[in-house]
DNA sequence: AAATCTAATTACTTTATGTTACTAAAGAAT
DNA sequence: ATTCTTTAGTAACATAAAGTAATTAGATTT
């Protein structure tokens, strides 16, 4: 068998790829953006639907119940009639926002760029 | 009309929301994976294949054709027998690897709270 | 000549996402 | 009393993305 001059497995990357770990979190449809507004404090599923006017109620009723049971958003029913929803970040969701915050920074700037490229 | 004790629009949360013009490059399955890999240098199809022992040959091609057209990967046919593609981040490309060791980190903190949780 | 290797592609299935319309319950308006 | 509005959804349906398995093609190797 002839040497292989090429490494065959990516030795110098940090030993375990955690980007699955995180992304079970983060993937998925919208779920940054939900992250996202609820980063500034808790706030109602209409409140959420108008940050975000394209997404459908479906789908973030959908995404709510699966980050609610993910553990990282929590779901509050308030006592008003008619009945609203406060929806907030665990602790858990919380630990999600840096790097969120690291995705946003780099949007920004190929934002930036595009703006110049033009 | 009465007086709205809640803000109904995010106005503390940064002005524009860029999560998105990042996602369209980090979205879609595995390529947070992909671009792990080539963020440490060139990597071939094959050697891209065994990095990620789940995903189809398919997959695999299709995110790569995905990202040379985002403009995040170049190919290179290489002119070897049988033919090898080399691909290779992008500056582009190379700017979202610091998004992505954020979510690495905080991966790399789910997967050691989940540890001692149990 | 048959088997192997690399980098795919094709046909098909399953899951995820999206659209539109509708519901339930309470209070306010007519 | 009946209709209208608001909130937080769900049901039925349509499309898009992802996954599986088998196949392709050219150049070695056996």
């Amino acid at each position: 068998m002839a040497l292989k001059l090429r490494k065959n497995k990516a030795e110098t990357l940090p030993p375990l790829c955690a980007v699955g770990e995180c992304m079970v979190l983060l993937g998925g449809a919208w779920t940054p953006n939900v992250i996202w507004y609820l980063s500034g404090g808790a706030r109602r599923f209409g409140e959420l639907k108008s940050d975000m006017p394209l997404i459908s109620a479906k789908m973030l009723s959908a995404r709510l119940k699966d980050m609610e049971e993910k553990g990282v958003v929590t779901r509050t029913v308030m006592p008003t009639s008619p009945p609203s929803v406060e929806y907030a970040l665990t602790e858990l969701g919380a630990e999600l926002v840096p790097a969120l915050k690291a995705i946003v920074s780099v949007g920004q700037r190929l934002k930036v760029r595009r703006a110049e490229a033009a």
